[in-house]
DNA sequence: TATTGTTATACTCTATAACTATA
DNA sequence: TATAGTTATAGAGTATAACAATA
């Protein structure tokens, strides 16, 4: 999905003679970092949790996304410890949702799974969060709403890229 | 708490009163919900915390761009409970970044200020913050960067609208 | 010895409930 | 009695450190 292909590798950053044209100054990422903070708790409370957590159901789209991954793989992915993931992961494999198989390569290593329980749990989870965030779209103007979905790439690509944390 | 509102509206999420002239389809809404998540995930993590942490740096700029504030109505703003506002506060008073004074409107409230030290304290943490988000920006073609800063305003609007939460 | 996953522990952010002081 | 703020407690999400089993 994410186009790593769309990222200009354009000269490192040192290139005195082109001092960002198309950057954000400061005071616009500072605006960014807010926005997405704020918005990131709004639809955190409004999840409700009744289900299943964000934590959860982030990674229940990832294992979808993905197929088969080992917990590590998938921890990685997801750009947090091996021991949040183990957290993470408890209720669901408790529940059903997920499943751990040996995994056949590495006698340590389990295989995370979604079980068909967990493909129907998230997509009608998916389904009613959305809804709520739509509750809000749905009153943008047009021009706002294509400014949204011309920069989802765009977050998405921020939020994948690797080299944020010191990770490894 | 939360009452189910989130997730009570599966069923009639399309709601055909709703003309949703700019419209943004729930597969586009699902990845706007998770770029956020994992964005917040990794700009918190890369924030490091040494200084503030991301609540106390929210609550900072807020402070610093409304002035003088109650409790209640910084909490308001920043759409958390007075108790969890408290708790953000408390070590940002201890640290003589904020100021409390006896509202002298009512005796039960106080003023929250910023004191020069938490303006210079922000300043400073904002730079060295936006560098993090800065660093990947400077990576983006000059659309990617268009996008993102078209969106910016439609993204403070989502997190600033009031509605989501069930706040009492 | 190195790696994978797990358990133990701790800290931040958030919430609700119960309490104090003031209106 | 109602409201502003505080304290107490709990749960989610994250982390690091120490450990077991396996490579």
């Amino acid at each position: 999905m994410t186009e790593p292909s769309a990222v200009r590798t354009a000269g490192d950053a040192s290139d005195p003679a082109e001092p960002a044209y198309g950057a954000l100054d400061p005071a616009e990422l500072t605006r960014l970092r807010l926005a997405v903070a704020r918005l990131n708790r709004r639809l955190t409370q409004a999840a409700g949790g009744q289900d299943l957590t964000a934590a959860q159901l982030s990674a229940l789209a990832r294992i979808e996304q993905h197929g088969p991954l080992r917990l590590g793989e998938l921890a990685t992915r997801e750009q947090v410890a091996a021991p949040s993931m183990v957290r993470t992961l408890a209720p669901l494999t408790a529940g059903g949702l997920v499943g751990k198989e040996p995994d056949p390569q590495d006698g340590r290593s389990w295989l995370i799974t979604l079980t068909p329980a967990g493909g129907e749990l998230i997509a009608r989870l998916r389904q009613e969060r959305s809804a709520v965030l739509s509750r809000r779209a749905a009153r943008l103007s047009p021009e706002q709403s294509e400014a949204l979905l011309a920069a989802i790439p765009v977050l998405e690509l921020l939020a994948e890229e690797p080299g944020w944390a010191p990770r490894a």
